[in-house]
DNA sequence: TCCGGTGTTGGTGTA
DNA sequence: GTACACCAACACCGG
């Protein structure tokens, strides 16, 4: 509970806040610039520490938000304030388990006590990788049963009321508004004229309305299935609660909880396509980012199959700004930049497209401009799934190529989301709103946007380059297992390998 | 150790 | 409309 003179930090809240200073203040805001948090994803902190403070002046205290590189900021404090307990949510990215680290040495030094609890994910993800022997699952099966055995998660606990604060004092005068208050756009130098409407506002209390306006819908809930969910249907097919639990807004244990709730006598759906099944793959690449070295890189990484990625500036800047060419992948990329949000097919369809698809460009780049524009950027989760969708690691079915052009149309015959985001294209008849470049002259100059001119010509040939580029996989694969087996059992592999297609047909004369 | 089945969410062509 | 083979042939799991 908390005493007179506790300090609470809220971390998941002020993550970005802390990250990559430099020095001094100066620095601190040059990172912003440079860094890897875009407008979007400060727009929608700022919301939740406003949010957050809201709800803190309600049990008469309030937030304070620091500035500065926390080992500097942090030993100050403790003195200025006569800290005697600091509490945080523990936090298994590299960079957060570092600062952590030093934080709370210097805490010791300054005999302040230090607390952490494990609550930003269903388990103590430590816990997973112990259970299944020390390593990490590798599949989703395994997490699954792993999780069997360890039971449900922790039910959340319940927020502080203003009986549990009455003997606490948070003294502030309005000088500290100035040194402590939440920071705007224009301090972090953003030019918030910019910005779109904004569409997901952060804090709880935005995070648990939404909760409860899908909760209700119980027939939805129940017969969710992720696949089935379109990626390009004009307002969100999914619950878009992803960024709330990033930030902490929403705990990933009261959504897993509210979800049995509706379960409870009634016919579901099941992980890992349902709602729970959702919060288990969260839960599944988190163990992977916890357990696997250097998670966020190709070199070093020992589940990450080695591919020989193209460096093409061009092409990549042709992706991140929307002008490939393909208008179901640019509408998508226009959507990321502008809302913060795509859907999940979405990302796949752009992933495979920069990777393995179409560009032969590394993950690590995607990853990079994934962080910046996603509001729901986790850095264990982004890593995972460009990974799987890459076929890098985890998923290896590398010859199932997304089409920037089929793929879309099954869900949106008439292109409306294409032309939602891409305004240019919006007089161009469905036939060819997936490949304006096909449509004859006239139909071009009818629809008044000149492929070449108005919108890109398309950047590859996908038909030609993803036949390509499955080649370039397959080498990739085939090089992996003569790398890591060089033993005489693998000798049996590649035998098993090349006797694949006669095994195939011996299958088929069994069958018949 | 071997074998067969499966893997959250592909595309295309044919029957 | 729907089912299936094919693309090419990996990693993992369980019997």
């Amino acid at each position: 509970m908390l005493q007179n003179g506790d300090l609470v930090i809220i971390q998941t809240c002020n993550k970005a806040l802390l990250k990559d200073p430099g020095k001094g203040y100066q620095e601190w805001l040059l990172c912003v610039f440079t860094g890897s948090v875009g407008i979007n994803r400060w727009r929608f902190l700022i919301g939740a520490l406003k949010d957050l403070d809201c709800s803190l002046r309600k049990l008469n205290s309030r937030l304070f938000v620091l500035r500065g590189k926390p080992e500097d900021v942090f030993p100050k404090l403790f003195n200025e304030w006569n800290v005697t307990k600091l509490t945080y949510e523990y936090d298994t990215e590299p960079y957060s388990l570092n600062r952590d680290e030093k934080v709370t040495s210097l805490a010791r030094e300054h005999e302040v006590e230090v607390i952490y609890k494990i609550s930003h994910t269903l388990y103590n993800i430590e816990r997973i990788i112990e259970e299944n022997g020390g390593k990490p699952p590798l599949t989703y099966k395994c997490l699954q049963a792993i999780v069997q055995k360890l039971g449900p998660p922790k039910k959340p606990i319940s927020a502080p009321h203003l009986e549990n604060m009455k003997d606490v004092k948070t003294p502030w005068s309005e000088k500290s508004e100035e040194k402590y208050g939440i920071p705007t756009l224009e301090e972090l130098g953003l030019e918030s004229t910019s910005l779109g409407e904004e569409l997901f506002p952060g804090g709880e209390q935005e995070a648990l309305r939404r909760l409860d306006e899908h909760m209700k819908k119980t027939a939805w809930v129940c017969s969710f299935e992720k696949p089935k969910t379109p990626p390009n249907s004009l307002s969100p097919s999914t619950t878009v609660l992803s960024p709330y639990v990033t930030f902490g807004c929403l705990s990933a244990r009261t959504f897993w909880w509210r979800l049995t709730e509706v379960y409870r006598g009634r016919k579901h759906s099941d992980p890992p396509v349902s709602l729970h099944g959702q919060l288990l793959w969260r839960e599944f690449f988190y163990t992977g980012s916890v357990g696997i070295n250097n998670f966020n890189k190709m070199e070093g990484n020992p589940v990450c199959t080695q591919v020989d990625w193209d460096t093409n500036p061009e092409y990549l800047a042709a992706w991140r700004e929307a002008r490939t060419g393909f208008p179901f992948i640019d509408a998508i990329m226009t959507q990321l930049r502008q809302e913060g949000w795509i859907h999940h097919l979405a990302r796949h369809a752009v992933a495979c497209f920069l990777t393995r698809g179409d560009l032969w460009i590394s993950w690590e780049e995607g990853q990079k401009v994934f962080e910046k524009l996603l509001l729901d950027g986790d850095w264990a989760l982004n890593a995972g799934n460009w990974q799987w969708l890459s076929a890098s690691a985890f998923f290896h079915q590398f010859f199932r190529v997304y089409s920037p052009i089929a793929f879309g149309k099954k869900t949106d015959k008439t292109g409306d989301y294409i032309k939602k985001y891409l305004p240019v294209l919006k007089k161009f008849p469905p036939d060819y709103i997936y490949e304006p470049w096909k449509a004859p002259r006239s139909v071009q100059q009818a629809a008044g946007c000149i492929v070449g001119k108005d919108y890109p010509h398309p950047i590859v040939l996908h038909e030609q380059v993803s036949k390509k580029n499955i080649q370039r996989m397959k080498e990739a694969y085939a090089k992996r297992s003569s790398d890591c087996n060089e033993s005489p059992i693998k000798e049996q592999g590649v035998k098993r390998k090349a006797l694949s297609v006669s095994e195939m047909l011996q299958k088929k004369i069994r069958k018949e």
